[in-house]
RNA sequence: GGUCCUGUGGCCGAGUGGUUAGGCUCAGCUCUGCAAAAGCUGCUACUCCAGUUCGAACCUGGACGGGACCUCCA
C-alpha cells in the first residue's frame, strides 16, 4: 500500500492516512441540493473527490463512497422567520411536487456526472428516505442533553455542547468572536443561543413535505441528514469526511457537533476540503448569480427541450456561453481542473481553458503514438523512475498538478523515441501503457474522446483513402493537388499530420 | 467590523531554505516541396520594505493588492 498523506483540516496540516480498518475505507462528501441545475463549481468539489475515490481504489483499498442527495431540510436563511425550503419552494413556484422537482434535477445531474467520467458512488441516499433516522439522533441528542424543543422546533444547544467540547474545532474560530459577529436575524426569540441550529422544524401549514415526529408534524433541518446517514453507513466514527470549503463553519462544524452529541464520538478521522471555483476572481455561486453550467460549456451535449433530462436552461444552451470563444469537451474541461490542487482556488476564464485543451490533446496524442514507436535493445530513459515520481505526487496531497507535470515527461519521451532520438526496451514501452493506464485513464478519469462506433470507422477508412490519393499526388510531385486535398481536408475540421511513417488525421 | 487564506515570468499554475516545475503563448532552428505536427533552443519569474540566515520567492514582522468565511452556497 502506498503510504499517503492528505492535509487535514483539523490540523491544518498534511498527516499520513491511516485507515481505522484497513483496506475498508469509508469516505463521505456532501452531495448536492437537488432544487437546480447543478453548476461547473459543484463539478470541481465531485471531481477532486473522484479522483481521490480513484485513487484510494487504485493503491489498493476497499472504499465505501457515500454521497448524499439533499431533497428535504435545505434551507433558505436558515434563522430566519420566512425560511423556507429550497426545494418546497421551487415546487410552489413551478406547481410541481417537491420529488418531481427532485427527480428532474437528478437526471441533469445525474448526465453531468457521467459526462464528466464521475464514477457513481457506492451508496447515494437521500434525506428524504432517512427520516427515521434523522428523527432517532435528533431524539438522542434530546436525550444526552445537547437539544431542546420549543413549540415543535428542536434546537441544537450550542453553548451547552461548548462547555465539554471545543465547538469551533473544525472553523477554527472560538464561540466568542463566534457570538459577537453573528448578525441579527429573525427568529431568533424561541432559540436559547444565536448559534443554535435546527435538527427539527415545525412545518407550516402551507408547507408540503411533512412527516410526524415526536415533536409534531414537521421536517429535519439540514445539518442532521448527513450525521444520520454517515453513520448509518459508514459508523459512529469513520475515515474521510469532504466536502467544499464553505461548508467548514456551518455545515461541517455542526456535523461534529450532531455526532459527538448523539455518540460522543468525533465522526470523522480525516476532513478533507475543496477550494472554490472563481470567474474573474470572484467565486462563482448561486447567491452572487455569476454561476454557469456545464451545458453552456461543452460541445455536443445537446438536449432536447422535451428530453426527461432537460432542465428548461439547459435545453437552450449547448456550448454557448458568452465568456468563452468556444465550446470544450467534458475531458478537457475535466483536465483543466486538475492542473489545478483541489485546494486552490481556480480560475475560469476563456485562456486559461483553450490552453488546458492543447495540452490535453497533446497527452492524449501521445498515447496514440505510443502504440507504434519501435523497441529497442536499450533504453536511454528511466522509465520506472517516472512511475515512481507519479506515485509519489498522488501520495503527496493527491498533487494532480505535479502528475500531469511529470506525464507530460512521459508525452516528451513518446515523442523523441518515435523521432529516433531516444531510445525504449519494449519493457520500457509496456510500462509507459501502463502509466498511461493507472495514471491517465484509471486515476485521473479521462478517456480518448473519439467514439468507436461505426462511422468512426468508415470515416477513418475513407480518410486514409483520400492521404493514399494525395500520397500519390506528392510522389508525383502534383502539389496543387496535394495542397487542395489538405486544405479541403482541413475546412472540413480534419487536420492533416505529415509524419516519418506516413500521413496521420486528426478532426 | 472580526477570523482566515493569498500575491510566482505574456497567460494559467506547482513548488521547496541553496538544484529545470509543467501547460499555453511568442521567437529562432531541425525535419518537410510548402504548411501542420513533432523535436531542440531562447524568453528564467517569484508585490514592496525590513529582519533571521553563509544563503530566502520559500521563515519572521510590516505595508499595499486580491480572495474566502462570519447569512444559503460545492
Amino acid at each position: 500500500m502506498q503510504p499517503l498523506f492528505l492535509y487535514n483540516t483539523l490540523l491544518r496540516k498534511k498527516e499520513e492516512f491511516k485507515a481505522i480498518n484497513p483496506p475498508f475505507v469509508g469516505l463521505y462528501v456532501c452531495g448536492p441540493t437537488l432544487y437546480s441545475d447543478v453548476h461547473i463549481g459543484n463539478c470541481r468539489t465531485f471531481t477532486s473527490f473522484d479522483i481521490m475515490y480513484r485513487y484510494l481504489l487504485h493503491i489498493g483499498y476497499k472504499v465505501r463512497y457515500v454521497r448524499n442527495i439533499t431533497d428535504v431540510g435545505h434551507m433558505e436563511n436558515e434563522d430566519a422567520a420566512t425560511g423556507e425550503d429550497r426545494i418546497g419552494k421551487q415546487a410552489r413556484l413551478k406547481q410541481l411536487e417537491p420529488m418531481e422537482i427532485v427527480q428532474r434535477y437528478s437526471f441533469g445531474f445525474r448526465e453531468v456526472m457521467s459526462l464528466f467520467n464521475i464514477l457513481p458512488p457506492s451508496i447515494e441516499p437521500t434525506a428524504s428516505g432517512h427520516i427515521i433516522e434523522q428523527i432517532e439522533m435528533t431524539q438522542k441528542i434530546i436525550d444526552q442533553g445537547y437539544a431542546y424543543e420549543k413549540d415543535g422546533n428542536v434546537y441544537f444547544d450550542v453553548e451547552k455542547f461548548s462547555k465539554t467540547n471545543n465547538y469551533g474545532i473544525l472553523s477554527g474560530r472560538n464561540l466568542e468572536d463566534q457570538l459577537n459577529n453573528t448578525r441579527d436575524l429573525d427568529g431568533q426569540e424561541e432559540k436559547k443561543g444565536r448559534l443554535d441550529f435546527a435538527l427539527w422544524k415545525k412545518a407550516k401549514p402551507e408547507h408540503i413535505m411533512r412527516w410526524n415526529s415526536p415533536w409534531g408534524e414537521g421536517f429535519p433541518g439540514w445539518h442532521i441528514e448527513c450525521s444520520a446517514m454517515s453513520k448509518k453507513y459508514l459508523g459512529e466514527t469513520f475515515d474521510i469526511h469532504g466536502g467544499g470549503m464553505d461548508l467548514i463553519p456551518t455545515h461541517h462544524t455542526n456535523e461534529i457537533a450532531q455526532n459527538i452529541g448523539c455518540c460522543g464520538a468525533a465522526p470523522v478521522n480525516y476532513w478533507v476540503h475543496t477550494n472554490m471555483l472563481t470567474l474573474n476572481g470572484q467565486k462563482m455561486s448561486r447567491s452572487l448569480g455569476n454561476v454557469f453550467l456545464p451545458a453552456e460549456l461543452f460541445s455536443g451535449m445537446k438536449l432536447a427541450e422535451d428530453s426527461p433530462s432537460a432542465t428548461p436552461s439547459q435545453a437552450k444552451l449547448n456550448g454557448k456561453h458568452p465568456l468563452f470563444e468556444k465550446a470544450f469537451s467534458p475531458m478537457a474541461v475535466r483536465f483543466f481542473m486538475m492542473q489545478t490542487h483541489y485546494r486552490s482556488t481556480l480560475d475560469f476564464s476563456n485562456e486559461a481553458l483553450q490552453a488546458s485543451e492543447k495540452g490535453f490533446e497533446r497527452l492524449m496524442e501521445a498515447y496514440k503514438t505510443l502504440q507504434t514507436i519501435p523497441a529497442s535493445t536499450t533504453s536511454s530513459e528511466d522509465v520506472k523512475g517516472i512511475e515512481a515520481k507519479c506515485y509519489a505526487a498522488m501520495n503527496d496531497d493527491f498533487n494532480t498538478s505535479v502528475l500531469i507535470a511529470e506525464l507530460f515527461d512521459v508525452v516528451k519521451i513518446i515523442n523523441s523515441t518515435n523521432d529516433r532520438k531516444t531510445q525504449l526496451t519494449q519493457a520500457d514501452i509496456d510500462l509507459l501503457k501502463t502509466i498511461y493506464q493507472h495514471f491517465v485513464f484509471d486515476i485521473m478519469g479521462l478517456k480518448i474522446e473519439t467514439e468507436n462506433d461505426k462511422t468512426t470507422v468508415v470515416l477513418d477508412k475513407v480518410i486514409h483513402l483520400v492521404l493514399d490519393i494525395r500520397n500519390d499526388a506528392k510522389t508525383n510531385k502534383n502539389f496543387s493537388l496535394s495542397d487542395k486535398i489538405r486544405d479541403n481536408l482541413n475546412s472540413a475540421g480534419v487536420t492533416i499530420k505529415d509524419g516519418k511513417e506516413g500521413s496521420s488525421w486528426k478532426i
